[in-house]
Formats: C-alpha cells, structure tokens, sequence
DNA sequence: TCAGAAAGTAAACACTGTTCACTAATTTTT
DNA sequence: AAAAATTAGTGAACAGTGTTTACTTTCTGA
C-alpha cells in the first residue's frame, strides 16, 4: 500500500503542519503519557496557537488514538516478522510472545493507552468493516494462525480451539505487558531487589504460556 | 485486628464525615471511574464545599488510593476463602484464578485503577515497612503458598521455582482481568458474536493457566 | 467563661480541552 | 489581473478541573 500521492502544494503543506503535530506530540507522549500532552504545550512547542491544532484533529483524543494506531502498527509488524521467519516452531512461539511484551514495556504509555483509552471502552463499533482490518484484528491473527500451526504439526494438544486459545494467551501476554508498563520494579516488587531481568522473566512467562498449550 | 475504639464525639463526627465522602466517592468512582469523579461534584453530593474535602484528604488521589485499597482488600479476602477452603487441590487453584479475575470485572475502574495509579508508576517506597503487608504483597503471598503446595503435592513440575511462577501466574490473570475491565465485549470482538462467555472464559483460561505448571 | 483548636467556606489561582468570531493568507473562478 | 471563495491561523472566551489561602463559624477542653 504506497503512500497516496499528493499533487497540490497546498495538500502537501497541511500534511507536513500535520506531521510536526504528531511527532511533537509522539515525543511528549512517549514521555509523560495522555495526561502530560496538553493542546497549550503542544501548540507552544511547534509555535502555533492552540486552536490551530483542531483545525487538523477533532480532538485531543483523536489525536492520541493516532499515535497509538500507529505504535501498534510497528508492533505488529516486527511481531509478523518473527512469525514469518525460518527458524524451528517452539522457538518461533516464544519468541513472538517474547517480542510482543519486550515493545510494550518499552513504551509504556503507547501501550497502556490502547487498551485503555476512551474508544476500547465504549466497544467496537459493529459497524465499522474496517474492524476485522484493525491493527488489534490482525495481531490477533496471527496468534491464532501461531497456534494452528502448533495444532496442526502436534506441538500443541489436538483438541485445542486456536481461536479460544488465541484470546487466553493475548491475555496473558497482555498482563505481562501491563505490569511492566506500570511498574518500573517489575518482576522485582521492591528496587535492588536480585531477581531476573526483564528479559530473563518474560522468556520464562512466554515458556509457561506455550507450556500450557503444548501436548 | 478490631475497629479501634474512638472515645471522643467529636472524633467519632469526623470519621462519620469522611465515610460519607468515601461512600459517596464510591458510588461515583464505580460507574465513571477516577475521570468522572471531581470535587465538586463530590462536594456537591455530600452538601459541602470543595474546599471541606481537603480537611479529610490531602489529595484526590489520597481519596481514590483509599477506595482501591478497600476494594483489594476485598478481593483478597474472597481468594483467600477459597484458597483455605477443603476442595481438592486442582478444583482451588482453578477457582483463585477464577475468582479473582470475575471480582477484578466486576469492579473494572477499581481494579484499573489499582494498577495503573500514581503510586504505582513511581515505584513502590523501599523504606515504607509497610509494604510487606500491603494488600499486593499478601495477593502474591496466597499465589505463593498455592504454587508451593501444588509443588510439594506432585501437581506441579518438581523444578518449579514458586517466587518466580506466582509472578508469571499473576501476570497472566491480571492480563484477562484487564482485558475484560476495559473490553465490554470480550472474549468476543464485536458484540453479539457467538462466543463463551465471560464466566466459561475465565474458567478455560484458568485451566491454561494451572496446565502451565502442571507436571 | 473564654482561649484555642477544629470545621467549614468563598474566592481565587493555575491549569485543562474546546469553541467562536475574526483576520490574514492562499487558491479558484471570472 | 481582479474578485470571490476557501482555507490557515489566532485571541479571547467558556466551562470545567484540582488545589490553596484567608476568613468565619462552631465546637471543646481547661
């Protein structure tokens, strides 16, 4: 899907107003999240004034939920490319897990957000068909693609249904994601705490999600 | 430990103020969450200026640590009755998970809340001595001791490192707990699909879960 | 009774997201 | 090229937020 072209001046100047917007905004957010990205601090850090910006986002919160459409965009991708790689089933599994919860916990606030914002909790909209198209539609995807393979080649237990094991193990992935999104101790509770790394805990959560599917 | 004894009328008017502001906050909190609960509104509620709040909390997020607090505390004590209870090993373990997951959606802003706070982000307080005995601290310490009976009772692998596995147990239920807390609809995608509900989801992911250490 | 403490408040401060009337610049049409 | 129409951008205001300060009223212990 190439990026559509543009042909007036003008169109490419509000594109470009448009994408200061959204990387200045992407470097606060990333920073101090959805609370600390005021329109007013926005606005002063790209030296327009505040009522500028709805001139290109309804609001704040469609704003933010492009930051995030795009943060889970990135995740999927280098989730898709693990899954697509050559190397050995059991391996492959852990890693996409593994890789999943590494990108979350390095943006916190992205993460957090997408399933936290204001959109997720008023529901899916029924009538939206670009709903099965979404970025969270295909992350799910390819869980559940992850899984019928495993099925199929009897690494995981035969009478396992990919789709009902997809969304229990997105769950598990996801709670892992979120602790450590909002607990910069975590797997330690307390600071200087010996405990393993970040890395260490997620590689063991992963082996322990795929264990409880494996034959 | 007993309700302490409060000798003065005067104490006893004060405590009997700030019970109907929590009340009050509480009925807010659980439909609209933290958002939705303001000072005003709360001040307004209970017939008194805003101003007189802050003569009972330093701070709105003192008020809504408070409400959390309880509401963990509950939620403990529901798990530790089942955990205590004389069902066999396998049927207990299945319904902790169970338990506190459908308490967690039932609740979804307090149990959100609860992780995603203020207090939570910035670290826990190394020198508070408290924190042993917070109402986390005594959640992961039931996980702990479960995972160590099923350990010691053959039910669990042998190699099993029980501080490690109530981490990765407790990720895995707080990740469904979230999801359903911010996901109407889930386990389904879009409303009115076909699907388990949430009850017979909760209880299949359990069973995923406790299958993970299964040995 | 009366001093001191505690309870309660009105008004302001410094923020927030958002809207509206308005000007200035830039296309589009004649 | 001139006029009309559209778009970009703004200052000021609205309605809301958490919180503080100075002040008054009420209560209470000596």
């Amino acid at each position: 899907m190439p990026t559509e072209i543009l042909h007036t001046p003008a169109e490419r100047r509000r594109l470009k107003v448009r994408e200061m917007i959204l990387s200045a905004a992407e470097r606060v957010f990333a920073r101090e999240g959805a609370e600390g990205l005021s329109i007013r601090r926005l606005a002063q850090a790209i030296d327009y004034s505040p009522a500028a910006i709805y001139k290109y986002f309804g609001s704040k919160d469609e704003l933010v939920d492009e930051l995030k459409e795009s943060f889970f965009e990135l995740l999927l991708i280098d989730v898709h490319e693990i899954f697509d790689s050559a190397k050995p089933f059991a391996q492959r599994a852990r890693a996409c897990v593994g890789t999943y919860v590494e990108i979350a916990a390095d943006k916190p606030h992205h993460y957090s957000a997408a399933f936290t914002g204001q959109a997720v909790q008023n529901g899916i909209d029924v009538d939206d068909p670009e709903f099965e198209n979404s970025m969270k539609g295909k992350a799910f995807m390819v869980l559940k693609s992850m899984i019928e393979e495993g099925v199929e080649n009897g690494t995981f237990r035969k009478e396992i249904d990919p789709t009902l094991s997809a969304k229990s193990v997105w769950a598990s992935m996801h709670g892992l994601a979120m602790m450590m999104a909002h607990m910069p101790t975590f797997p330690a509770f307390k600071p200087n705490t010996n405990t393993l790394s970040r890395a260490e805990f997620i590689e063991f959560h992963a082996d322990q999600i795929v264990r409880g599917m494996e034959a």
